[in-house]
RNA sequence: GGGCCGUUAGCUCAGCCUGGUAGAGCAUCUGCCUUUUAAGCAGAGGGUCGCUGGUUCGAGUCCAGCACGGCUCACCA
């Protein structure tokens, strides 16, 4: 614990003195009645006469947050779940005793305050005290009631001052439970099942980042925590689930950045009887859907732009894509020598044994992804980055597959399923090969998964959806940490 | 991991370029004040200037290293 700081002393000796004088400063028996966005919306308009002919019984619980005082009356907000109601407390009303009490609270003290409406002379529906107890003694200072609280660092670290003292954290917060609210209901009226697969898993699979690894003490095992759930739904798909999806965490041990966290929640869906295509059409629903509940319109500012949502949205391969950002001709991107040209004259480090796959990919993150700022189905993929994804009938080099891009952010990822055992068992063969030539530990094949795929799955479409990058669209956050409470941070100290 | 920037009172920030014994507002404390809302008036207290070292007669200020954070590049299906 820190030392004490001259205020956190005098707080702590008014706490001794309520003590001593019989209060008790952590009761738990108050029960509020109201909250005050609903006597706001409920009697915010309502005429003075009308004010008055309430009754005197409305109770509230909440924070001081502003005391404004003159000596034998004084004026706070009470904040609570709801936002801020003024109070008024007069000496001539809560008596000598009750004012007394009152005029020891802090800002941050949690009160329990009952009494009568009114309006206030410039028109502010305040509550008048009757009476008012003590319910949680807050022994450190609040931030500056003007500026709240700036600093990045202790916003994220003490992310409980940050929800105190700034009410559009609170706003976009609650604005991410809507929005996943939202999406739970747009699957389950579509008839998904939402399920829960295993977050530790004995073989990590279902995409190629680096997992965190952990230990089982009792069965003396590794176990890695999930870097996707894609295996577990597609064994489900399998078992007969045909439409399924997961709203949950994933982890990745890589860095952190403004759109990467290292644990982050991911929506993954797999739609029996359906392609890819059919996929976009209801990725374009489910977007102009949370878009219209949350913000009215399809269109949704971010920063200086305005992205519009209303479909249909457009469809770039992703060769045409660097071609038309790159400014380049298909065939000095065709094959793997001109490509790595290109890769190195746009500043990439090129690994001499990368296929022609990773490296377009690696070219269209650089030159093309920061540009595709309105919504963008990018199509094309390369086989060799997709081994999980079915083949394209018509080119065996490509895969049916899409990401979707919207403010220069990948925020989903989505094919037609791979369902030919033996074809996945190639793909996951070759995986592993190339694995053991980069310096990743060569990871072990699923055989249960192959197994179960042996058994038959429908031929189905399957996405993942970044839903922290969802909610950065949608409440303008430049950084994932903005929509994480509880952002990775190193220690303090 | 690289580059750039930041870290000064509980909070928000000046002060650093050009070295000379720490400043403001809010908050706190004391007094006055019964319709304020960044309430007001008068007064007071509050600092390991992120940490460690160096240069100097003297370092918040200059230099180096370290820690934490931000931006960015790299990494990242």
């Amino acid at each position: 614990m820190d030392d004490l700081n001259e205020q956190m002393e005098v707080r702590r000796k008014k706490l001794l003195q309520l003590r001593e004088s019989g209060v008790v400063p952590y009761p738990n028996d108050f029960r509020p009645k109201h909250v005050s966005s609903q006597i706001l919306s409920e009697f915010g308009a309502v005429s003075d006469d009308h004010l008055r002919a309430l009754p005197d019984d409305f109770t509230m619980a909440g924070r001081i947050m502003g005391i404004r005082s003159f000596g034998k009356a004084s004026f706070f907000h009470l904040q609570d779940r709801g936002g801020r109601l003024q109070v008024y407390a007069r000496q001539d009303r809560l008596g000598k005793e009750g004012y007394d009490l009152f005029k020891s609270l802090d800002v941050g003290d949690i009160v329990g305050v009952w009494g009568k409406l009114f309006r206030t002379k410039t028109k502010e529906l305040t509550l008048e005290a009757h009476g008012l107890r003590l319910l949680c003694k807050c022994l450190r200072p609040l931030p500056e009631k003007w500026h709240g609280l700036a600093d990045v660092e202790a916003r994220y670290r003490q992310r409980y001052v940050d929800l105190m003292v700034n009410s559009e954290v609170r706003e976009v917060f609650k604005r991410r439970s809507r929005i996943i609210r939202i999406i739970r209901r747009f699957f389950e009226d579509r008839d998904f099942l939402e399920v829960e697969t295993p977050m530790m898993q004995p073989i990590p699979g279902g995409a190629a980042a680096r997992p965190f690894i952990t230990h089982h003490n009792a069965l003396d095992m590794n176990l890695y925590l999930r870097v996707a759930p894609e295996l577990f739904l597609k064994r489900l798909l399998v078992g007969g689930v045909e439409r399924v999806f997961e709203l949950n965490r994933n982890f990745r041990n890589e860095g952190v950045s403004v759109r990467h966290n290292p644990e982050f929640t991911m929506l993954e869906f797999y739609q029996g009887y359906a392609t890819y295509e059919d996929l976009m059409t209801l990725t374009e629903e489910l977007f102009v859907t949370v878009a219209k509940e949350i913000l009215g319109s399809p269109k949704v500012s971010s920063g200086d732009q305005v992205i519009d949502l209303q479909p249909p949205w457009r469809r770039l391969s992703l060769t045409e894509a660097i071609e038309e950002y790159g400014k380049v001709k298909r065939e000095e991107v065709a094959t793997i020598e001109p490509l790595r040209a290109f890769a190195r004259k746009n500043g990439l480090q090129v690994d001499t044994e990368i296929p022609y796959g990773n490296l377009l990919v690696e070219v269209f993150d650089k030159i093309v992804e920061p540009n595709l700022i309105q919504p963008t189905f990018v199509i094309g993929y390369p086989l060799e980055v997709s081994p999980l994804a079915r083949k394209d009938d018509a080119n065996p080099a490509l895969v049916d597959r899409f990401e979707l891009f919207i403010g220069g952010r990948e925020l989903a990822n989505a094919f037609s399923e791979l369902n030919d055992p033996l074809d996945q068992r190639d793909r996951f063969l070759k995986q592993a090969q190339s694995r053991k030539i980069g310096d990743e530990p060569a990871s072990a094949i699923d055989e249960d998964f192959l197994r179960a795929l042996e058994y038959g799955m429908p031929p189905a479409a399957g996405e993942g959806i970044g839903i922290d990058r969802m909610v950065m669209l949608f409440t303008a956050s430049s950084s994932i940490r903005d929509v994480i409470l509880f952002p990775l941070l190193r220690p303090e100290h």
